[in-house]
DNA sequence: GTACTTGCAAATACTTTGCAGGTAT
DNA sequence: ATACCTGCAAAGTATTTGCAAGTAC
């Protein structure tokens, strides 16, 4: 599991992930797909997100502490990632003056990408 | 539907919504509170996202623009609403730099607050 | 042998949908 | 009468779990 993380560097799917291993020698099932992910997760190396209605998508955490979040298209559920060190910034503040150890954060923009616009 | 969600001004599950709205006179499915809410969220004036695994809570969207985001406790659930006018211009800068046309953003900070941290 | 991991299949939980009956125009 | 809205129960989907079998030490 960590090794088809590896080989993506957005968000996928728990299904993806168990389809593109699924036909692989030895096969993996799913349950050991979202077993892994579930460790990951709580391991803080894998960070857990709804990108479309009721479906989770999973993707590696940075150890360099970079990261990125997401545009999604809600016509064609594309997924653009993008990066913002002035929004980074914005967040750490915002964390700061909540009452609440933060260790994480989700940032999603939805709107429509320039190809479903047209 | 709509009453109901008036009496909250944070986010709320479809079920605790269901539960409430249950018991009334006349009582009133699951289904239709699950239709309504699917149709306040095209409108635009119900926000949806996940706060707990899994779990996808609405939010009525206050017509004057005006809105907060949420910081969730990872261990109790506990949600806390906040606001933050830095982090909004951040936002609406990310959002002009991408190329899509959004609409609408979720942001969700994660942690653990003052009660469980103790 | 003991402890841990695996995959399958069944179970769970939230959400959606088919449908029969009711309401409004 | 027609078109729409309702609630129930059944279906659907993503995710989790029980369990028997397999693997490592």
């Amino acid at each position: 599991v960590v090794r088809a993380l590896a080989g993506h560097d957005c968000a996928v799917t728990a299904l993806e992930l168990d389809e593109e291993l699924r036909r692989r020698k030895p096969a993996v099932g799913r349950a050991s797909v979202y077993r892994a992910l579930e460790q990951l997760e709580q391991l803080g190396l894998v960070q857990r997100f709804e990108a479309t209605r009721g479906i989770a998508s999973y993707e590696r955490v940075n150890p360099s502490g970079h990261h990125h979040h997401h545009a999604i298209c809600r016509r064609c559920g594309r997924m653009e990632p993008f990066e913002d060190p002035a929004l980074e910034r914005a967040i750490d503040g915002a964390a700061g003056r909540v009452e609440f150890e933060i260790s994480e954060h989700d940032v999603v923009l939805r709107g429509v990408c320039e190809r479903c616009a047209s």
